[in-house]
Order: structure tokens, then C-alpha cells, then sequence
DNA sequence: ATTATTTCTGAAAGCGCTTTCACGCCGTAC
DNA sequence: GTACGGCGTGAAAGCGCTTTCAGAAATAAT
């Protein structure tokens, strides 16, 4: 016969913290209820004495307790995570927002799940997949190319917040940021400075915010009275790379403009380096206008002039919705309206 | 008596995807076998006779069984989740570290469970007790501020990798960038081109990575028998505006220089804009050279010449080192060597 | 042929928590 | 005094999966 352990009973008794994981049950044990009022405590699921509640909870702090959230999430229960879908994890506009959304989440308990759908719808629906087998309690997408219909169809199951697009369903909440305001900011704001040639480098055609800032642009410019030139508008991708080809393009094609307003900050870096190795300073020869304010658009040269998007913010807005989603309550938010940040990549034009 | 509820017996019958999620025991059920042998087949645990290995296999693909991690993490098994301390999930360096390690991750059904240290120590250990409660199987550590002796602790009972330092202990496998040759590259490429006042822009004293780029700047001073000149070194914090401010205080100062090696690249930005401010040109009349070669650097006015560093592949080493400690697999694993990308930032001092 | 091994497989006991369910107890109404 | 609706509480049944444990079947040894 083996000798008894007895090391295991002195850990159980002893209030030992940072040793062997200590269960609900031993609580209840340590303080004589079942295990089920240490439940309904920790839940607040049901009215207990108060004499109880007070030696659970002693018990509680002196055993250093911590509900597993694995078994919680088994037992039906929530699993306290929220899982994020962004595109890339290190985006650096995305980024922001995902830091709002962990901001927001971590002090209620709450952690996020980040999976990545790199602008790939099917990916996109394997990370829901994946989120749902992990019982996230609720799923937010950074815009995404996933259908509203596929959005809706996850939202019956599962609380959702949605990014970059508007869309009203049971269980979902849309969070908009608008697109089209910003481009006719930005857009006015060059013709203010006596601009009429004012280029523009479109985003990804797939990408509901971009057409929506070109749709800003053109509204502008007929606002102004200026005609449309199609010639001057040329496809980029929001990266840096497709910010330098746009510019040489058009600058192969003997285009001339006095400013341009690029889609998003990305492409306007790639711009400003296409200037740069063509001569052409930035911004006396040519104005330049971004889109989403990046943390480093401040610190590039010259500083950009660029859209605001709070993207910081919108990740905190997100979380928000969805924990008021959680307990409930009908989520009413709004964005911040767009805001032109002007610094020194856009001047007024000679004439 | 109630009558029996015909409908659950047809819903676990019929093949139908997408509805109600399929557990094991449906899957079993279908089979014709015990649950034990669908879960054995599933990890591999034991040997099953290939008839049964084959309706079971026929009855997951036909119900489209997918595992449920959280019940696995409770029973004892794995999560099939890796915890991941990066110090700001938004932070353009260990972004591409993160993709790294979701990359890797991935494929093999791992999800990686993000959370920010802050480089706070205390924050940091925070994470890793959220990140024990929620079962991790291993915990990737990226850097950050815990003591040798926390990580060492923490390795005894969960697989650990841990990145930015040097450290042996059994279940731990410490990955380092070799930062004080970095930093002797970078000074050495400048001393070659003919300069002799180097300033020198500090990280965070705290940060080893930075401390090690210092003595690799000391040391190619001395190999090249240039004197070292404490004036010359300013305190900088890693950020795009610390390296303007330090900048900023070595031009007030009147100190001369003609080249500037900063311990990041993000100071570097910040350098770069504060000499525009003062209208002196990069390269002409001051070479600025960073370390890290962020995705940035590259479209950068002028693109910088910088240390690269191999952030993604940072995490997918990372990744991979852990995958093999979870496989038993003593992980043997170099991180590539330092290397200089020279770029516009830097040229020949004119004599 | 009989017993000793080795394989394969199912039954059953959890993992730590939530959640019916039902029981005991009390105050109020008849 | 018996009956009734509440309330606080414990017992027990899972959640979906892993993992002993032991039995059955097949193979090897004597």
C-alpha cells in the first residue's frame, strides 16, 4: 500500500496562493455552502444571505479564487472573450482600434480573441467559425468583406458589432464612420487653397470606404464647380507601394495636377516618395492629402495633412456596443464626425 | 407521461451542416462506435483498426465535426491556444511579429490569444495569470520587462518562449537578436563613410535590446580608434517624438555631428523631421541611420538605411519553438544574423 | 489444447462550473 | 389550524471531451 500524499490536504487547507489551481469547490467547502451558492455569488444569478455571501467571499479572497473561464464557458455559461476579426493584426490603422478594444474590454474582465481575415471573405467566415467553436461571447469585425447577409445570419447566434458599414439586423450593431464627408473635406479643403487639379488615388475597389471617400471627392469638386477629369484619377490598393506607382503613373502620363488626395495615409507616403524621386517637392509643388491620420503621418516629412478617423476610439466604441450588447441594453452610439487635420503637406496654389 | 420529442432524433440523423453544433458523441453515434474511440482517433492516442478509423472519419466529414477547444481545455486536454505578452498589440515592430506567429500558428489549428503588457512588469504578470486561467498551452513572451526568475517561474508550469533575452531553464527557450553587432553595423557602415561625430540616440535605459545597441556603437567607435564623446549620446524612449526632442537638445546644445545612428527606427522618423525643421538635409548634410527596418522605413523621405530585423520571422520562430516544446522536440533554432540595408538615408561625409 | 500476452474498444469517471429541480422554511391568508 | 405562494439553498444533472480501467478478442507461448 502506498503512503498517502498528505501534502495534497495541507495544499488544500493551506492559503497558499500561486500553487495548484484552486476550484470553486473548494471555496464552497471552505466557507460550508454548496457549491452552487458559490456559483450564484459569483454570477449574481440569484438572491443569497447576506451571511453566506460574506463567507464566500472571504473564502474567496483567501484561497485567491479565480473561476476558470474554460469551464464556464463548457458549462454554458459565458466564456468572458470576445473575439475581434481584423485583417491584418498588424495593420497599422487597425492597430489602433484593436488597443481601443482591449482598453475597453480589460477592466471588465473581458478578453479579445484577435483573428486575422486578410480581406479574404472566405478566411473571414473560417475565423467566425473559429470564434463560435471558442464560444466567444460576442464578435466584432473591423469592416471585413463578409456579406451583410452572412453578418446577420452570425448575429442570430451571437451578439455582433460591425465596422465600415451601416446595417441594421437583431443582435448587430453597425458602427459607420463617415467616409464621404471625409473625402469632400479633404477634397474642399485643396480647392480652398486654390487647387483644380486635384488628383485622386482610390483605394481598392472592393472597399466600401474608399469608393465612399471618392464619391466625397467627386461631390466636392462639383460643389466647386470643377469638371471631372477621370484622367486623374488613378487605382491604388492602400499600400504604401501602390501610393508610388499611382504617382508615377501619372506622372508618366504627362498628367498635370497641382495636388493630390490619396485615400488613405498609406498611399499618400507612397505618393510623397514618388514626388520625392521625381523632384517635385511636397508642398510647394504639389499638395498632398491623406486619409486616417496614422500615428506616424505626424512624424513623416512633411507632416501630413490627412482626415481624422478615431480609430483609437472606434475599437472603444466597438467594445462598448458589445458589452451593452451583452447585458442588453440597446446600444446607441455615434462616431465622431470627420475632421481635417491640416498640416504642412498641403499649401495654397501659386497662381 | 410527455411525449417524446421526435424532432432531436431526426435533428441528430440528418446530415444538416451548419445547424446546432455536432458533438463528438453524434459523430460516435453515426459511426457505430463509443465516443472514446472517435476522441482516440481524433488525438491519435491509440491505435484503431482501420474499419473503424474509417466510418468515423466518414461520419466527421459528413456531419462537418469540428472539435469543441473549450470542452477539450477543460477536460484536460489541450486548448490548442498559445498566450502571446506583446507590449502594444498596435506597436509597428512586434505587429509584424504577431503575423509571424498567427502564421504559424494557424495552419496547425493553434489560435493565439494576444495580450499587452505595457512594459509594465506588473501588467505583465497580470497577463500571464489571465492567460494560465484561460489554459494556454504555452505562452509566447515578447520582450518586456518581467525578471528573469518570474519567466523561469512561470516556465515550470506552462511550455515558455520568450524573445529580447538570453536565458536557459528547462520547458523555456529564450530567442535572441544578436543587437550589439546590430549596433556595431550600423555605427561601422558610418564610420566607413567617412564620419567621425556620431550622435547617438538612446533607447529607454531599461530596455536591454537598446543598451546592447549602445555598446555596439561604443565598440565600433573604439575599433576604429574614434574617441568617445558622452555629448554626442542623448537619451531618446523608443518614440518617433523622443527622437525629434533629441535631436531638438543636441542642435541647441551646438553640438557638431554629421551623423546620427538612433537606436529604432521610429526615432529615426522623428530625428529625420526635427533636422527638416532645421532645414538640414538627409543625407547631405547629416547621415541617419535606424535599426529595426520597419515596413515604414522603406517609403520614408529619404528611405532610411537601417538595421533590419527580423520581426515576422521573430514570431514564426517563436511559433515554431513552441510548437516543438508542446511536441517534446528540444527546440534548436538561430535567429538570422543582423544586417545592414542601406538605403538613402546615409552617404559619404564630404571631406 | 491451455494459459499468457498483446491489441483493440467501450464503459465510466471526471475537468470546473452553471443551472434546473425540488425541498425545507417562513410569512400570510383562509 | 391547515393551506398557499415565496424565498434561499443544496443535490444532481449536465456542457463536450479526455482518459483511466477493465473486459473481449485475437495472437503468441508452453
Amino acid at each position: 500500500m502506498k503512503i498517502n500524499k498528505p501534502t495534497r490536504a495541507v495544499a488544500k487547507a493551506s492559503p497558499t496562493r500561486s500553487k495548484g489551481p484552486v476550484t470553486l469547490e473548494m471555496v464552497a467547502q471552505l466557507a460550508a455552502v454548496s457549491p452552487s451558492t458559490v456559483s450564484r455569488i459569483l454570477n449574481g444569478t440569484a438572491v443569497v444571505s447576506a451571511l453566506k455571501k460574506k463567507a464566500v467571499d472571504e473564502a474567496i479572497a483567501k484561497l485567491g479564487f479565480v473561476p476558470n473561464p474554460v469551464a464556464r464557458g463548457l458549462a454554458g455559461g459565458r466564456t468572458l472573450s470576445i473575439g475581434v476579426i481584423t485583417q491584418a493584426i498588424d495593420s497599422p490603422f487597425y492597430g489602433a482600434a484593436l488597443r481601443g478594444i482591449e482598453d475597453e474590454l480589460d477592466p471588465v474582465g473581458y478578453s479579445a480573441l484577435f483573428v486575422s481575415g486578410h480581406w479574404n471573405a472566405a478566411v473571414e467566415a473560417r475565423c467566425i467559425d473559429v470564434l463560435r467553436s471558442r464560444r466567444v461571447d460576442g464578435i466584432i469585425v473591423l469592416t471585413g468583406r463578409l456579406t451583410n447577409q452572412a453578418l446577420k445570419t452570425c448575429a442570430k447566434s451571437v451578439p455582433v458589432v460591425v465596422t465600415g458599414r451601416t446595417l441594421k439586423a437583431s443582435g448587430l450593431v453597425a458602427l459607420n464612420f463617415d467616409n464621404f464627408v471625409g473625402g469632400q473635406l479633404a477634397t474642399r479643403h485643396l480647392i480652398e487653397l486654390g487647387h483644380r487639379q486635384i488628383a485622386f488615388i482610390s483605394g481598392d475597389a472592393e472597399q466600401p470606404d474608399g469608393v465612399e471617400r471618392f464619391r466625397g471627392y467627386c461631390a466636392a469638386l462639383e460643389a466647386a464647380n470643377i469638371a471631372f477629369d477621370p484622367a486623374l484619377v488613378v487605382q491604388g490598393g492602400f499600400t504604401e507601394a501602390s501610393g508610388l506607382l499611382a504617382v508615377d503613373r501619372l506622372l508618366e502620363a504627362r498628367q498635370r495636377f497641382t495636388a493630390i488626395f490619396a485615400a488613405n495615409d498609406q498611399m499618400a507616403f507612397g505618393a510623397a516618395l514618388a514626388l520625392y524621386r521625381h523632384s517635385l517637392r511636397v508642398p510647394q509643388d504639389v499638395s498632398l492629402v491623406g486619409f486616417d491620420d496614422l500615428l506616424t503621418s505626424l512624424h513623416v516629412i512633411p507632416p501630413l495633412t490627412t482626415v481624422h478617423q478615431p480609430a483609437y476610439e472606434l475599437g472603444r466604441l466597438a467594445a462598448t456596443a458589445m458589452l451593452q450588447l451583452l447585458a442588453g441594453i440597446k446600444p446607441i452610439l455615434e462616431l465622431p464626425a470627420p475632421r481635417l487635420i491640416e498640416r504642412e503637406s498641403s499649401c495654397r496654389w501659386r497662381d
